[in-house]
DNA sequence: CAGCGGCATCGACACAGGTCAATATAGCAC
DNA sequence: GTGCTATATTGACCTGTGTCGATGCCGCTG
């Protein structure tokens, strides 16, 4: 089962259809689009988990490694999954007992292109 | 006289050191310095301000525009501009009675490439 | 000089968010 | 079945932050 991705509302919308935001305004729809992304992304902790996920054995990691690694209690190192999850940052998959995270492709790229760099 | 940048602590500090998060596991001071910034970004108001200022008369503007156009008071706007300037993000210089912000190069370029987008 | 326009700062408020202990849920081993 | 392991959820606390009204500072124009 694949955990994360579009639950609830638009948590993790589109993006795709936001230029760049130094070449034209952005519209208020588009703002909290993309702000919503960051939102998720602007932690310190976030960006250390989104970081192991990316490089810890072949672009997958469980929660298990995270709590020692990063120095937080386990339900603080699920909320956070949750959160880069439900902005579509991140992709779980429960494989017995555990759950093995790997970064959504492209969703880093497609904020990138929104922020014009 | 310029304003914002780094004007006390290391609120817009490096951040060309880091390498993309998708490369190599964050460190603790990397993924504070990317979420600094990333904070800064991380609001409807403030995008569609950075924006504004990117595209607006040349890539200038001052804040007496962005009241009308933002539907936020003066106070307001001013606080926002400020967050940006200490992220580093955007660059005042007061001219007569106006500040003109203009969008601070690179910036938004090297917290892409911190992304790994 | 006085008056006004533009911006920054302060104080206060309400709300969002990070953290953890406790609890709940689900799967594996015995 | 019982017990253990891995994760998710709940509730609570506390800090951080977006917002605005009031105020202060500075520069321009009479």
């Amino acid at each position: 089962m694949a955990l994360g991705a579009a639950d609830r509302p638009p948590a993790s919308s589109s993006l795709a259809c936001c230029r760049s935001l130094v070449e034209a305004p952005l519209s208020d729809a588009e703002a909290t689009a993309v702000a919503r992304v960051l939102e998720a992304l602007a932690d310190p902790v976030r960006l250390r988990l989104l970081s192991l996920v990316a490089t810890l054995r072949d672009g997958e990691a469980c929660a298990c490694d995270m709590e020692a690694l990063l120095g937080r209690s386990q339900p603080t190192i699920s909320h956070h999954t949750k959160v880069l999850a439900e902005a579509g940052l991140i992709v779980g998959e429960r494989r017995g007992r555990r759950t093995w995270w790997k970064v959504a492709p492209d969703r880093l790229a497609a904020l990138c292109r929104c922020l014009g760099g």
